[in-house]
RNA sequence: GGCCCGGUGGUGCAGUCGGUUAGCACGCCAGCCUGUCACGCUGGAGGUCGACGGUUCGAGUCCGUUCCGGGUCGCCA
């Protein structure tokens, strides 16, 4: 069979020149100059090249032609009279003898142009996700994110770990997020879940003696989007580690993560290897925020002792943090949009002084501090000048609304956000309890399979006593890129003892253990290793990557922020029949 | 579920204090142009301003309700 192309639209060079050539492609446009003479862009994978309509007969080929219909162009390079400088294929052009109709665009407008399409509605661009992806920009982050994977997979490969597929049709699990639930039809009234990590397989696969376990996973979760987060599934590098401690794990991941922001990042400075260690506690009270974006210079300052009775209601028996700005010359309508916007984004009130060029507290809140404004001044390090943008509540209240300020105030006041990089650092030390807010019990804070620093031994010097129990971390550790939560990780805990002790501190015992986890924890009891692993989000990394600030832009089908793909229609409604075959009755009010 | 922002020809946006024919760019159609490359020039078509209700002599604009989208809080072991 004769060959559909021999060059491909990206390609083509001055060497070429006299050669004979069919490239195929999309009819990018067109542009006519004179009756007779018209330039057409032809657009594949590759690249553009130019097409050179010069006669009458070739005229009438395209004539009628939609922009984005395929065709076929077989004719001869030629060494264009005016060359573009701009294009790879700038020099040459194809003037033919046969253009060929593979597939007609019907439509003479489309929902939006092309080589514009990342500014369309976004409705409009996931209905026409394929019209979408004809775009080179757009398809350069789904490109860019293949090539991180095969990365990832080689230099995972290379250090030792074999890539493992766990199953998509599973068992529900009994903590975190809402399952995705698939009726299962030999077992009416029961269901599979879709997993929502491969948490407890990889486990299981380090206590069937798989020393290195990775895979790139899918993950199914049933909960609201965000910017960073997409509805319904992900993908993360999953991956374990038998026998091995938490710096195995970190340098390990150091070793793939740090060569793939360097050679797909859209930045230059990567943050050198081994990566900072914050603990929790230190990015709470100095930043915080336990995923913070160390890109802004600013921190945190605690004042709560200092304001204390000066009379204003809030900071009374609260925690107050203050971020601290110096030379801060925005107007008062820029301070009132910032107080808003940290409302809006904390639901939390900000409030705020200034210092005036005698050195006074001035606007906000000043008229409250007048008796501890010397102390207020000298912690805070104020000169004329300064602005100080506080937050105050419960500890972890102040800190959280306080980050948000910080964040923002970084990113809006010149000077102390320096963008154009990857800072990244290992967030550790997380706690293994915490208060539950509406339960006001004891709860796990992440996840129950972390191991307790001090292991057994911790939580029976613990036992009874709530303020211990608080303060015991776990092996516990998140990876932070620019201010995103890039990773999750631990030192799991393989001792089915410890594991019901540490179940006990939250008022759950053996048969709960063994109920939610019976598959690890009859594994646990028959030699189990110790291991640890983690679990870096590919999204939200290939996000990094490309400098993107929504997910969306990284994955190739995405659905919308209600778990819609608007392209397919899903969710869809079934055949009644399709119902009575996995035994279920809708409840649907109409 | 709460809150914030948005919805104006196919696409992106402007629209002042409520005022007369809703404007601009791109795209589309027609014509002109033999070296364009974000081609250019001339002309044209294309809008019940998300929907419904209200205030008013008069509503894209003000008010209420609602729908849709994005962001965010909750949620995300």
């Amino acid at each position: 069979m004769k060959q559909s192309r021999t060059h491909n639209c990206g390609e083509l060079r001055l060497a070429d020149a006299g050669k004979q050539v069919t490239i195929v492609g999309w009819m990018e446009n067109v542009r006519a100059v004179g009756a007779n003479f018209a330039f057409l862009v032809l657009r594949d994978y590759y690249g553009t090249t130019q097409v050179v309509v010069e006669t009458e007969e070739m005229m009438s080929a395209i004539k009628g032609l939609n922009k984005e219909t395929t065709i076929s162009v077989t004719g001869t390079v030629r060494e264009r009279e005016s060359k573009n400088a701009k294009l790879p294929t700038g020099e040459i052009e194809v003037v033919p003898e046969k253009i060929e109709v593979l597939g007609k665009c019907r439509y003479n407008q489309l929902p939006f142009e092309i080589n514009k399409s990342k500014e369309a509605d976004e409705n409009t661009r996931l209905k026409y996700r394929f019209l979408d992806l004809r775009n080179p920009a757009v398809k350069q982050n789904i490109i860019l994110r293949c090539n991180v994977v095969a990365e990832i997979r080689k230099l995972m490969t290379e250090q030792g770990f074999l890539e493992i597929t766990t199953p998509i049709l599973t068992a529900s699990s009994p903590e975190g997020a809402r399952d995705y639930l698939v009726p299962a039809r030999n077992h009416p009234g029961k269901f599979y879940a879709l997993p929502q990590a491969p948490q407890q397989f990889k486990q299981l696969l380090m206590t069937s003696g798989f020393d290195k376990y990775f895979q790139i996973a899918p993950c199914f979760r049933d909960e609201d989007a965000r910017a960073d987060r997409t509805p319904g599934e992900f993908y993360q590098l999953d991956m374990e580690m038998a026998f091995a401690t938490q710096e195995d794990v970190l340098s390990t991941l150091e070793e793939v993560l740090r060569p793939v922001f360097c050679k797909f990042g859209k930045y230059e400075r990567v943050s050198p290897a081994p990566w900072r260690h914050i603990s929790f506690n230190d990015a709470m009270e100095r930043y915080g925020s336990d995923k913070p974006d160390l890109r802004i210079d600013l921190e945190l300052q605690d004042v709560s002792e200092i304001v204390q009775g000066c009379g204003f209601g809030p900071f009374e028996g609260a925690t107050v943090k203050a971020v601290v700005v110096h030379d801060f010359t925005q107007a008062r309508k820029w301070i009132d949009k910032l107080l808003a916007d940290v409302e809006v984004q904390t639901s939390n009130k900000a409030c705020w002084v200034k210092v005036d060029e005698n050195g006074e507290l001035t606007g906000g809140i000043s008229k409250f501090l007048g008796e501890c404004k010397a102390a207020f001044v000298e912690k805070l390090g104020l000169k004329p000048g300064s602005f100080v943008c506080m937050a105050a509540g419960k500890k972890a209240v102040a800190q959280k609304t306080a980050g948000v300020i910080r964040t923002m105030l970084g990113k809006r006041v010149p000077g102390h956000f320096d963008e154009e990089q990857y800072a990244i650092c290992w967030i550790v030390d997380f706690p293994m309890y915490e208060m539950g807010e509406e339960s006001g019990q004891l709860e796990f804070c992440h996840n129950p399979f972390s191991m307790p620093q001090g292991g057994m031994q911790a939580l029976l010097d613990a036992e009874g006593d709530i303020e211990k129990l608080l303060a015991i971390n776990a092996n516990q550790y998140d990876l932070v890129v620019n201010g995103y939560e890039s990773a999750s990780g631990a030192v799991r805990n393989h001792d089915p003892e410890i594991m019901v002790k540490a179940f006990q501190m939250v008022g759950l015992g053996e048969e709960d253990v063994k109920a939610k986890f019976p598959a690890m924890y009859n594994a646990f009891c028959y030699g189990a290793p110790p291991h640890a692993g983690a679990a870096p989000g590919i999204d939200r990394i290939v996000m990094l990557l490309c400098g993107e600030e929504s997910i969306r832009e990284v994955i190739t089908f995405p659905m919308n922020k209600n778990a819609q793909d608007l392209m397919m229609g899903a969710p869809t409604a079934v055949e009644q029949h399709q119902l009575d075959t996995v035994h279920i009755a809708l409840a649907v009010e109409e």
